[in-house]
RNA sequence: CGCGGGGUGGAGCAGCUGGUAGCUCGUUGGGCUCAUAACCCAAAGGUCAGAGGUUCAAAUCCUCUCCCCGCAA
């Protein structure tokens, strides 16, 4: 089977890897263009392209998909059987999805019709999901809203948006290959979302770390641990952002103004939150690396009766 | 050449207006105690990221390299 493979970051090196130690010929693998981000100035390149690179697998790094006739012809005329995308990072247009006669099939890290869009991950733990997963599906011109093949779960516990990443594009490898024997032979199940329960997980930013104190604690902790390992969230002390990046929710009432510190000890940070208090036990300032509280104050200070945030 | 912080005993930091290094914690040994993550005493442990240079003398000044991190993208 000949396959066309989509995807640009870290969760969709595993599934690409899989289809390629199970034998199936991906002929072509596309990708988002290197990124010169970074500190100083250094071009990387998507986890993806490192992937095929290391297979010989040739690339291609359209800046536009859309009417972009040269990379359409080129993977039309590769006749794939099917193309399979995961977290690509850009629409891909009709034209394209109708190439393959198997079609074109997406992971997701959700279960859908719930997070459909670019954070799954990161907003179903903000959310306060107690399962997610992820789903197998045929694309179509919507946003995630194609046919669904299969679908794996998990629990979220109090696991980080950075172990739930790992799980689940694992998760997603595995299904994608245990499945495509069905997609092959055409006897793969083929479910309609159920649009009355879709709701939207719409892209993270930097800024979106901001903590709010004046939510309960609960939804702090979330947020803390749905950024965590990426952009993470954060406070200000002292006027410099203070990155929080392990929690723990407190049943102890204050009556203290919302992110004031109530205790500083090697076990954490207690801040007002809401009206009760969250331990904060891992944290990082500029330029530091992020520790745990006991080992950032034998060299600073936290000072009680500050007020977090500004 | 985007801006900036930093690399000092196991950990987190101070020292950086030049004269061979200090604090907190940890570790080890001992003491105290009914007991202890508490307290007291003692000890071990550092080519001060690396390479050059300036100097009588550099962790401290200059140059280059490597690595870590925050911001911005």
């Amino acid at each position: 089977m000949k396959i066309v493979y989509m995807g640009t970051p870290e969760f969709a090196v595993p599934p690409l890897q899989m289809l390629c130690d199970n034998n199936y010929q991906v002929k072509l693998v596309v990708t988002q263009p290197d990124k010169a981000r970074d500190r100083g100035k250094k071009i990387q390149f998507p986890p993806v392209k490192e992937k095929a690179l290391e297979y010989g697998i040739e690339v291609l790094q359209p800046e536009r998909i859309k009417e972009n006739r040269e990379v359409i012809k080129k993977i039309k005329e590769m006749e794939p059987d099917l193309i399979v995308v995961a977290a690509y990072g850009k629409i891909l247009p009709p034209e394209l999805l109708e190439i393959p006669r198997l079609g074109c099939i997406n992971i997701h890290a959700s279960l859908l019709p719930k997070y459909r869009g670019a954070a799954p991950i990161h907003r179903s733990i903000i959310g306060g999901e107690e399962i997610t997963g992820v789903t197998l599906m045929y694309m179509e011109e919507g946003l995630d809203t194609g046919d669904m093949i299969t679908a794996c779960s998990t629990t979220i516990d109090h696991k980080t948006m950075a172990d739930l990443h790992d799980e689940l594009s694992t998760m997603g490898a595995e299904l994608l290959i245990k499945t495509l024997p069905d997609i092959e032979t055409g006897i793969a199940a083929r479910t309609k979302q159920d649009d009355r329960n879709a709701s939207y997980a719409p892209m993270v930013f930097k800024k979106d770390g901001l903590v709010d104190f004046h939510q309960s604690p609960e939804e702090v902790e979330r947020l803390i641990r749905g950024l965590n390992s990426w952009p993470g969230a954060y406070t200000l002390y002292q006027g410099e952002p203070m990155k929080l990046w392990q929690a723990k929710v407190l049943d102890e009432r204050t009556n203290k103004p919302v992110g004031t510190i109530t205790e500083v000890s090697a076990q954490g940070i207690k801040v007002a939150v809401g009206e009760r208090q969250l331990l904060i036990e891992r944290l990082q300032m500029p330029g530091k690396k992020a520790m745990q509280v006991s080992e950032y104050l034998k060299g600073n200070k936290i000072i009680e009766g500050e007020v977090l945030g500004g």
